[in-house]
DNA sequence: GCAGTGATCATA
DNA sequence: ATGATCACTGCC
């Protein structure tokens, strides 16, 4: 069921299946009022699911830990942490508390890359924890627009080949931006 | 192809 | 306390 426009996307879009919503962010926005107050949007592009505690690829995999533990609380929470010492990742947490799941915003607008959409939106480790609304000042809206399963394209996700056979399962979805 | 980068986590 | 690992990027 999509959205109305620029209908925030709250605890009753994300508390479900991460691949079902990393799939359906496709298209959406990623909304940010920056320290001036505006407030500019991005289509997302790019999305990685991590499903959860059986997940070889996901940082739920060992219980809970000082980084992960927003991965184990309530759906619609950013989930924001350090990779390789200097990027920032972020993440909305997905599926009941309890389960470690979440989605990783890979691409999204001008900006293609994890690392490089979080430097390019100023995203820090600020942001973790919190839950993704207006008053947060980063948030995900409806677009009313929905992208169709055949524009796109489902791969294996990247970085993450320790992971077994997890590493082959198609959870990275991407969709070209001109086709939006 | 591989170095940079430093928090994180397992092991002790 | 120590060492290996790592959901990446940029430059060779």
């Amino acid at each position: 069921m999509p959205a109305p426009p620029t209908h925030l996307l709250g605890p009753d879009f994300f508390d479900r299946p991460a691949d079902t919503v990393a799939r359906q962010l496709l298209g959406q926005w990623l909304v940010v009022r920056d320290s001036n107050g505006k407030i500019m949007r991005h289509v997302v592009h790019e999305t990685e699911a991590y499903l959860g505690a059986d997940d070889l690829a996901c940082h739920g995999r060992s219980g809970p830990t000082q980084r992960n533990g927003t991965m184990f609380g309530p759906a619609g929470r950013w989930y924001v942490y350090r990779c390789y010492g200097l990027h920032w990742m972020l993440n909305i947490v997905t599926g009941p508390k309890g389960l470690p799941a979440a989605v990783l915003l890979r691409g999204v607008g001008q900006w293609s890359g994890p690392g490089r959409l979080t430097k390019g939106l100023a995203i820090t480790g600020g942001f973790n924890g919190l839950a993704a609304t207006r008053k947060s000042g980063l948030w995900l809206a409806g677009s009313g627009m929905a992208v169709s399963r055949a524009l796109v394209h489902c791969t294996p996700r990247i970085g993450v080949g320790y992971a077994g056979k997890w590493a082959k399962k198609l959870l990275r979805f991407v969709v070209d931006p001109a086709a939006l």
